[in-house]
DNA sequence: GGTCTGGTTGAGATCTTGTCTCAAGATTTA
DNA sequence: TAAATCTTGAGACAAGATCTCAACCAGACC
């Protein structure tokens, strides 16, 4: 799977005319390690702890490019920061979020993405991504 | 309508021992005048470029009180900015938000709505409320 | 090799959204 | 009237994110 994304990344970069640099590549690695949900500045202070010189700016500058080629999506996040997940294997999915012990189920509709397509179409408007959570209470918390 | 949300909105303002001044008063107004979704600069503003001098801060202020009392309640972000709509009629309505010109078109749909309780239910989650927004470009802006 | 060209980076400035501080003015209470 | 309490405006501040710009690097060209 990371293979296929690397790659896809890569593609993404050349058609871009952008070079497969130290960083691009240090910083698609990086997030290959984290288990699931990130944000930015979490990121770069993973490389700052491990005393690697790359820069708030380059680490910020990347994620549009992560998001593009589908190496990360935009996650459930919650506060004011973004957040981001890496694509899994699963591919783009929805999330319940128990509002009291914060627990995340992960849920994905193909019927539901549909209407969103149709929708979007009628109203000829262009998705480029979606967000789509329900709150309330899971089983153990109702 | 508009009535009743001022009385409520009085009595929230009583039952904390707060005073209705003039600018929560106009603050009310001001948002009773606009059709549906704001936010809080853009709220800001319409008193700015009406020559009245109610300040940023205050405006601010203001805000929890008008949510506490249900006068308003939250709306779809555009992901950097809180959006607010005052409660009125319109029933529940999910969003598009153009993330280039803000704008915002609203969508409802009862497949959707209907399978979101299957899903729910499935999962034995009680859904309490539920965010739905599709981002991407408005016609105009594509 | 040396030079030109243009992408890339780091550091810090800047912008954006929202909150907080504090002194002055208004209001209520004693 | 004086003291206590609210309220406000202006601007400082904070956090997240983006932008600027000079130095740097890599490939193209001579
Ligand atoms: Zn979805
Ligand atoms: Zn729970
Ligand atoms: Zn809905
Ligand atoms: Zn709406």
């Amino acid at each position: 799977m990371a293979h296929r994304l690397k790659e896809q990344y890569k593609e993404l970069l050349d058609k871009k005319g952008l070079t497969y640099t130290f960083e691009r590549k240090r910083i698609f690695e990086e997030i290959q390690k984290i288990s699931v949900h990130f944000h930015v500045d979490g990121l770069y202070d993973r490389f700052k702890k491990q005393g690697e010189r790359i820069s708030r700016a380059t680490v910020y500058r990347t994620i549009p490019l992560l998001l593009e080629s589908g190496v990360i999506q935009k996650s459930a996040g919650n506060g004011k920061r973004d957040f981001f997940e890496k694509t899994n294997a699963k591919g783009h999915h929805d999330h319940m979020i128990c509002v009291k012990c914060e627990k995340i189920i992960e849920f994905h509709n193909e019927k539901i993405e549909a209407l969103q397509d149709e929708i979007s179409k009628h109203h000829k408007f262009k998705v480029t991504f979606h967000d789509h959570r329900l709150f309330g209470y899971c089983q153990k918390c109702q």
